[in-house]
DNA sequence: TAACAATAGTTGCATATGCAACTATTAATG
DNA sequence: CATTAATAGTTGCATATGCAACTATTGTTA
């Protein structure tokens, strides 16, 4: 029952792109649960955008990761709840929270650079600086493929 | 507060990897709600698998998506219910689900062809053969090199 | 053959995600 | 100034996902 339709969506990038982050995912979670840390590659995510700018709003959060407020509000709490981090209401505009990284948060964050620095390698052995940069040049394009053919403006987690 | 450390990260393709999945996700989803087809990137994708060779059992199903079983066996149940396709318990081993397309289901799938295909021609706009080639090829050296460095070995959905 | 092992699938618990509707607060406007 | 609009964040409902423990069934083996 196999189609004709069908070879030009095998040629596509797409399910290769889909494959590659999966393996990606999956191994830095197996990398964090191997060196006992309690956290998922999400919330690195987020203590990253801490550890280079404190007391970002939960707003800012949500741009800078590309995820919607409501998914990012449920990673805070569960990250609080873990003494990671803090959410301090503004003095000034009472609608706002400030969220800042606690010490454990902070010493977290350094300790999982490593393991994130030894994936990269692991992951982009034998992938010269050229071809990195050609596939990072490729995914902009795609990116703004997606972009440039769009009437409807694109939601703030993308 | 920025590290040092950071240099490498922002130069990884991962989160560029990362952020152009979820653009595709996105267009997808966007483009079955705007055609009215009540139908996931998931189920798609299990529409498709069955399309090629229906009466696949769950394992297998599982295996070709690289998805967990029991996540399988969930996305089957919604489809089920929605009339997509229909599980038959085997008869000689009455542990084993075969999985059919119905009518609905394999109509629906049709109807996604011609969507996929022009969101693959969008995303692929001037990206020439040759590009298209190049980036597989590096996707598949990631995924080579992640395999190669793993001594546990990967579960089967991936 | 009876006990144990392997296999297919399901279920509980957990993660993350987005949309839409909602609350609270602040800003804008008539 | 009072009503309305905009903004930040939360909550309900839905999707998908993986792991581990469980059931049911079949295969193996002592």
């Amino acid at each position: 029952m196999k189609s004709f339709l069908d070879i030009d969506f095998e040629k596509s990038v797409g399910p290769w792109l889909g494959r590659t982050v999966k393996l990606v995912d999956y191994h830095i979670h197996e990398a964090f649960k191997l060196h006992g840390l309690d956290l998922t590659k999400e919330q690195m995510i987020i203590l990253k955008k801490l550890y280079e700018e404190d007391g970002l709003n939960q707003n800012e959060l949500a741009l800078l990761t590309y995820r919607d407020k409501s998914s990012l509000a449920r990673l805070l709490a569960k990250m609080e709840a873990k003494d990671y981090l803090k959410r301090k209401q503004q003095i000034e505009d009472r609608r706002v929270n400030e969220v800042f990284l606690t010490d454990k948060g902070a010493k977290l964050f350094e300790r999982t650079r490593p393991i994130i620095k030894k994936m990269i390698q692991t992951m982009e052995k034998d992938i010269t600086e050229v071809e990195k940069d050609v596939m990072i040049k490729l995914l902009k394009k795609i990116q703004f493929n997606f972009n440039s053919e769009n009437t409807k403006p694109l939601p703030n987690t993308l």
